[in-house]
DNA sequence: CCACGACCCTGCATGC
DNA sequence: TGCATGCAGGGTCGTG
């Protein structure tokens, strides 16, 4: 489901139902899910009011009032639904759990927010708050391609010496933290990037291209309010619509929509994900 | 220091 | 109807 857009969505449905609530009962209806939650984590979120809530590339971050921060990540298949709340999908009940409803958080002003993850290949973690830049999972991340650090002079080093494709190098948390696989086959195939091609071969402009467009595509579809695949919603019940501005992903054989263009979009695999692109505009 | 495949897990669509 | 296969937006880990 999320890549940063999608994560950025669900924080932004979240926000009024937990900012500034206290957290009066918290659930684990099971010990983890990619790995065991931490030591007591029911015991440390009981009683904790959420003072904001953040996101660091696909990471939604709640601060708490008790010096600690939970980390969440959707994985590929998380959501969190909201109930008791005029913003959840439900407003005034709350449904009975379900068979992924992993960990639920009651709220004291009546929502209930629940984290539900079929897949499981989601995580929960506790920090303290000022240590959270030296978490083992936050400080692998490069920086935020919204934010002041990501520019073209950093793109362009970061991947000067890489020998890897493209497509492979813009997945790489570490060059840049949020892109998944989805929007970097729309971020090439808007900068006219066959994926297959090797980084440190791209030229310094044509790199230097990327920085902006890697911007557009996250900024509109974070208006969009996320990508709704299969039944991804966004955290009030409402489904995101950027998937169709998709002009490459999930298009294999349909002709590319760029003017003059008669291509097609092929599917190709690269390290075990699927790449859409047009082999006759992507070069 | 890479780059790549296997693996983690469930659900869904497809084809026989 | 059942069953096998392949695929899915995430990431980590071991290997060469």
């Amino acid at each position: 489901m999320p890549e940063l857009p999608e994560v950025e969505t669900v924080r932004r449905g979240l926000s009024p139902v937990m900012e500034g609530a206290r957290i009066v009962r918290a659930e684990t209806r099971r010990e983890g899910l990619r790995w065991p939650f931490p030591d007591r984590m029911a015991d440390r979120l009981t009683g904790a009011r959420v003072m904001r809530l953040g996101r660091r590339s696909k990471y939604l971050l709640a601060d708490l009032d008790t010096g600690e921060t939970l980390i969440t990540h959707l994985g590929m298949s998380g959501r969190m639904l909201i109930s008791g709340h005029p913003l959840g999908k439900f407003h005034h009940d709350h449904p009975a759990p379900e068979k992924h409803d992993h960990v639920v958080l009651h709220m004291d002003n009546g929502a209930r927010v629940t984290f539900n993850d079929p897949r499981r290949f989601g995580a929960m973690d506790l920090c303290d708050s000022s240590g959270l830049e030296d978490h083992k999972l936050i400080r692998v991340l490069g920086p935020e391609p919204l934010g002041n650090a990501f520019d073209e002079p950093y793109l362009i080093g970061a991947l000067k010496h890489r020998n890897s494709p493209i497509k492979s190098a813009l997945l790489d948390q570490g060059i840049i933290a949020g892109l998944g696989n989805i929007y970097v086959c729309e971020v090439l195939f808007r900068a006219g990037i066959h994926p297959t091609r090797k980084a440190m071969r791209l030229s310094s402009a044509r790199i230097a291209g990327l920085v902006p467009i890697i911007r557009n595509v996250l900024v509109e579809a974070i208006e969009s309010g996320g990508s709704s695949l299969n039944d991804y919603r966004q955290a009030d019940g409402e489904l995101g619509y950027f998937q169709h501005n998709f002009q490459a992903y999930g298009r294999e054989g349909q002709p590319c929509v760029t003017q003059g263009c008669t291509g097609k979009i092929r599917r190709i695999t690269q390290s075990g994900r699927s790449t859409f692109y047009c082999a006759q505009c992507q070069r």
